[in-house]
RNA sequence: UCCCUGGUAGCUCAGUCGGUAGAGCGUCGGACUGUUAAUCCGUUGGUCGUUGGUUCGAGUCCAACCCAGGGAG
């Protein structure tokens, strides 16, 4: 077992978790930094370390693409490849059925891509992600699904979910067993997330949960959110589904994202989350201040000598300006790209240590009140948990 | 003194056969949710060196002048 996920406490819905894994321990509810490529772009492992991430995310189809599983095996796995020795979650592939779909063709086998750097064709089945995940030696791989566009009619999202469910079948399949025995591996090196699907209608969404309830997932995820769907309509499904999701497991909602969207998640029982946001909105500029987002590039900045952020204590708003750090991006600096990410992420990981303390303290009230201007949305229904403090209470 | 080449947006430059001007960059603002993204979108922008002339109509053709660069002496 290299995957065992521990309640800690809950308060109200939320919930306190340790997850243990193959590389590490992952405190929940956890934000996992996206590093596409093998890397969280503009940050050392070291530096990621030190801000306080436990854990980050790797992709398949671009690992895949560029330099190749078997570039990254030589390397003893992606760990050894990015000199990043704690956990590691790769997602599948899945996404990029969705964010390349002018370059995709779905089959029931799988999906067949142009890549996107020379053209060429490239397949990718659910055994195809499979083997890659199992050479890159993650801690959490994620089965190949098929991520819904959005707007989807009844019958699109259906179809699509069913696909997703057949592909999680043979995913599961194949990493624990047949992509193990190819790689002569005697185990695999992590564990297989499923992923529920079926767009913005619940009784798919449900469905799907029932289908992979079937098999023994470590952990489960929600996948297709915050794919252009309205905010209400996004906490619609999973005020719907999460309340089903199996209590002993951890649960993953894929891709999200504002800090609001992750404050209100995590009030309706999500335990981990992955964006690009911080790390992308840094090279862009937008940098997220405890009074609101802050475009840095604005003319408004230009003499300003405080801080970005006077009330933050990350390094950047410790030693810089905020006309330094528009001058930066003015110039378009390197620096600027790595002030500005080692900012939005500490912000974010702050965040997740904030509401971790704040359900080991019972109540989540301090830390919405801190975050007042994210306006993150409470659950429509009251908590029927009665908010308790878990008996393995750490300091986060 | 003469010859040549230029002068068009803040900058660097396009501008067809004469039909009242465009681009890139810059400025200013916006977007971004399991990264095709240090990206993308929009905005602001001009007495076309000056003065005349030809023409229905001139950035474009003609003349003079001004300015810049180069060359000759």
């Amino acid at each position: 077992m290299t995957a065992e996920f521990t309640l800690l406490g809950t308060a109200g819905a939320a919930r306190r978790g340790r997850l243990q894994l193959a590389h590490g321990v992952v405190e929940t509810p956890a934000f996992m930094p996206v590093g596409t490529y093998g890397t969280v772009k503009a940050m050392t492992p070291e530096e990621l370390a030190g801000l306080g991430a436990d854990i980050v995310l790797g992709n398949t189809f671009h690992l895949m693409l560029r330099p190749g599983k078997e570039i990254v095996r030589a390397h003893g796995g992606l760990h050894g490849f990015m000199n990043w020795r704690r956990p590691i979650l790769t997602d599948s592939g899945g996404f990029q059925v969705f964010s390349l779909e002018s370059l995709r063709k779905i089959t029931e086998e799988g999906v067949n891509f142009r890549s996107p750097i020379d053209g060429g064709a490239v397949r990718l089945t659910p055994e195809d992600s499979m083997d890659v995940q199992l050479a890159l030696g993650s801690d959490i791989a994620m089965a190949l699904d098929d991520c819904t566009p959005h707007p989807a009619t009844e019958k699109q999202a259906r179809e699509s979910m069913e696909r997703s469910m057949r592909w999680a079948v043979r995913s599961h399949a194949h990493y624990y067993g047949k992509g193990c025995a190819d790689a002569g591996l005697d185990a695999a090196p992590g564990e297989l997330f499923g992923i529920v699907q079926g767009g913005m209608h619940l009784p798919l969404r449900l469905a799907s949960l029932a289908e992979l309830d079937k098999l023994p997932w470590k952990g489960l995820a929600v996948g297709g959110l915050a794919v252009g769907e309205t905010e209400e309509e996004r906490l619609r499904i999973l005020e719907g589904l999460v309340p089903h999701m199996p209590a002993n497991r951890p649960r993953y909602l894929m891709g999200v994202g504002r800090p609001r969207d992750i404050i209100a998640a995590v009030l309706r029982g999500i335990d981990m989350f992955d964006c690009v946001m911080p790390t992308r909105h840094a090279r862009n500029g937008h940098l997220f201040t405890s009074e609101g987002v802050v475009n840095i590039r604005n003319a408004a900045h230009q003499s300003d000598v405080r801080p970005l952020d006077p009330a933050c204590s990350c390094y950047t708003c410790r030693n810089f300006s905020r006309a330094y750090l528009r001058h930066l991006d003015r110039c378009n600096e390197i620096l600027g790209s790595r002030l500005n990410t080692i900012h939005n992420l500490h912000y974010y990981l702050d965040l997740m240590r904030k509401l971790r303390a704040g359900i080991e303290a019972g109540s989540l009230d301090p830390v919405l009140r801190a975050y007042a201007q994210e306006a993150a949305q409470e659950p429509t229904q009251e908590p029927t948990q009665e908010p308790t403090k878990g008996s393995q209470v750490s300091v986060a």
